[in-house]
DNA sequence: AAGGAATTCAAGTGATCTCTTGAATAGTCG
DNA sequence: CGACTATTCAAGAGATCACTTGAATTCCTT
């Protein structure tokens, strides 16, 4: 085999896992099962196609090492394939918000307009935890609080913000967060939370972020 | 705008620098890059395409911003756009190595059997560097070396070593280095100097990775 | 062992990607 | 200012990709 041939085969194949991820629906995959494992139904549903599409992206994933699978009852569950993989992720975005300038009005077209809304860094929050009259808030589905959060975080999910907010302390300042940079849900809870008067932040990325940094977690329902 | 249409979008634009990253060629450019600023031509070269299919390659990796220019005398020099972008490539190739179990079969059809070839980390040659009867050498192009090198670091390029060896003190013990863990020179140079007798082995990465981990570094010709 | 739900497979269509060829442009240097 | 060279553009061929539809598997449950 020519040294050509072979290096062109080299260099395809360390690039498999920018093929699996060169796909904003795979990409939308992957960032659901940072939260978690999925059945196919599951995936198919959050990201909006149908179960066969999601069925064969999630083999690509599969081909390319980024996921495993597990039966579980008459469901076959997916999960990320290890720890690298949200790292990958993670780094991939950064570095699309840090040098492809489009981004950026991408983010304001679907997640409204964040400069009224302010965050803060893990760093901070790491302070401020444990701190009297901080409360921290998990404003995703209550299956992904309960498959890890931020010690000590409460689960409010969004749709049921609005009925809980007089249960949260009054002079408290809220920190939500949800399952990374460009989620929603963490932006709908601070603004919704503005409104009715209280101090709100954002953490400015999500769990998985968290977790990967080595941040106190704890896992169960609350 | 539909929050689906948006949520595409915005994963989609996501996504640009795995895109940029999904073709065996574009990614030989990056690991080229990251020796240095190289004209269109050089790269062509490298690569072993033609001018204008690397041109196209190029303006890709422009318009994911990956990659800047410059222009010097009649040429167009492009350079990579920043550290990320080498921390990117380096976290792709890690992932493939570690989930994609092809890329092992791959390297070895490129690379010949490695098994026989003792290698170092970073951290281990930082502790041996400056010691007596150690010498780094730097097997890659002059041009590169001249760039950037390992402090301390000897440029030899492998097609100089054969006529080189005997200048190298007999009783040394040699570490030789290039470009990445998957560039060749290096493993050439340790075959040619154990066959000579000598003790001899490799970084296990190259040049690029070194000065990424904030490693002592030097530039100048020899 | 049969029924049924979840998942995967297969085939097809339109879009996108890689590389080629040949020409156009731009910018430097004499 | 004009010639020359490096780079980019444009159009086209063949391969690969994303999604659809409809059917086939698989394997749990009863």
């Amino acid at each position: 085999m020519s040294d050509r041939v072979a290096k062109t085969a080299l260099f395809d194949g360390l690039v498999t896992a920018a093929k699996a991820l060169a796909s904003g629906r795979r990409a939308e995959i992957v960032d659901v099962l940072a939260q978690g494992e999925r059945s196919v139904e599951e995936i198919a549903d959050e990201i909006e196609q149908s179960v066969a599409n999601t069925s064969q992206h999630l083999q690509q994933l599969l081909r390319a090492g980024l996921v495993r699978t597990r039966r579980a009852g008459n469901r076959v569950q997916y999960q990320l394939a290890g720890p690298r993989v949200v790292e990958l992720w993670a780094l991939l975005r950064d570095v699309a918000a840090e040098h492809h300038g489009e981004v950026e009005r991408l983010a304001a077209a679907y997640l409204g307009d964040r400069s009224q809304l302010e965050t803060i860094t893990r760093a901070e929050l790491r302070r401020r935890l444990g701190r009297k009259n901080v409360v921290v808030l998990d404003v995703r589905p209550s299956r992904e609080y309960d498959a890890g959060h931020v010690m000590g975080a409460l689960s409010v999910p969004v749709d049921k913000l609005a009925r809980r907010v007089r249960d949260l302390p009054d002079d408290a300042e809220i920190v939500a967060y949800c399952r990374g940079p460009y989620c929603v849900y963490a932006d709908d809870a601070v603004r919704t939370l503005r409104r009715r008067g209280r101090k709100a932040v954002r953490l400015e990325d999500g769990y998985p972020e968290w977790a990967r940094a080595g941040l106190p977690v704890e896992a169960g329902a609350s």
